[in-house]
DNA sequence: CTTCACCTTGACCATACGGTCAGGAAATGA
DNA sequence: TCATTTCCTGACCGTATGGTCAAGGTGAAG
């Protein structure tokens, strides 16, 4: 890729940006081969040729397995992270689940990958991200259960379970990309067209909104 | 060994016994250990182990790994189409429905580890079980379309896309047991109790009724 | 040009894994 | 009793994998 002209130069140097580049194209080839063939089963070997770069090039950048497989956990869940603000300055359920429900479906269409690693290491008893779910996850739970329970006081929505009211959200949205294979086999091998996805945010939006009597 | 005197167990065949007996152990802990580690992170000695089994043994029931874990499949699956079964002889959605997320919610919690071998499978593409999407759950989902498109036309649900309505079952139930180490992670770090598992399947029951117009 | 910090990589190693096999034990039937 | 089938298992093997290392390349600063 050219037409770094203008980042070639940056105070850090030329050296801090072929770390940069590298680091991002390990990253996005070990998400990819993570997702596809899980922890075990994916091979160091294998995400060095999807990055184009020798086997021994991975470790300069990544000591072991484990901390590129950290390093994208993590990212993952800083993605996730951003999507829960479309949850706050909501004035009631309709804008701020609506709008959290868009967000969680489009990542599970532009980040299916990273979705898919996300539910493996829960799915593993979240071995390397148990802190995470242990204070960040559970404080953003928190939090919104008490902005849906607040919408709720103001009969703004019937008085649902907050909590499985998010459980059903974090499900529904997120199986568009962990079950994404089932669905495209379901959809005549074809992969969901834009058409697609927006009839099925709709749909979403429209029974769980209508669930919880916010329409 | 003393002998007994239970003659009962001798009344099959005592081969045939040995046979069965073993095989179910090395498949339960196959179950068991396919869903914590993944079929890469799974290895034959800890299945082995944990079957109280040596390890030459599981070659003699088993011929290959592929060959136990697919197993592990066909059995997940089977149980799987039995709740499919609660869809049926319904007079309309609040019974059928309402039955088959109370089966499903079942067996996230008595089977999870089979419901975690699924999803894996499927996320990593669905290598072995591929034709049984293709065929046997198409079939079924065609089929149940059909059923909930009748319960719409009778005017008993709302005009909903059933397509997504079957996904936002399946997502929200499987979901209990698939990411059941994040739920209780947020439960306090304690599994869901019975008074909460009713709570979970009243609320699932309520927001997907209400969502559908049913109720 | 020299220096120096950073980057690159082929070759190598120890280990762990799936799978094999031969030989023996135990149950069954004649 | 003996013969036959089924079951059991320690020891072994080839391979693939994560990880290491030493030697060399590269570019910018002095």
């Amino acid at each position: 890729m050219s037409g770094d002209a203008q980042i070639s130069r940056l105070k850090p140097g030329r050296r801090t940006n072929i770390r940069r580049e590298n680091e991002r194209a390990i990253l996005d080839a070990a998400e990819k081969v993570f997702a596809e063939a899980g922890f075990g089963g994916a091979t160091m070997q294998l995400i060095a040729d999807m990055a184009g770069l020798p086997k021994a090039n991975l470790h300069y950048y990544f000591a072991t397995k484990e901390d590129l497989y950290r390093k994208v956990v993590q990212q993952i869940f800083e993605i996730w992270l951003d999507a829960a603000s479309s949850f706050d300055d909501a004035p009631g359920p309709v804008e701020g689940i609506g709008a959290y429900i868009d967000a969680k479906m489009d990542i599970s269409r532009t980040h299916p990958h990273g979705s898919k690693v996300w539910a493996s290491e829960v799915m593993h008893g979240a071995p390397v991200i148990q802190d995470y779910l242990e204070t960040t996850l559970r404080d953003w739970t928190n939090g919104r259960i008490a902005v849906i329970q607040r919408w709720i006081d103001e009969g703004k929505m019937r008085p649902v379970n907050p909590r499985h009211l998010l459980y059903m959200l974090w499900a529904t949205t997120q199986h568009y990309a962990d079950f994404g294979h089932q669905i495209q086999t379901l959809n005549n091998g074809k992969p969901l067209s834009d058409k697609q996805w927006e009839e099925a945010k709709a749909s979403v939006k429209d029974m769980v909104l209508r669930g919880i009597g916010a329409i």
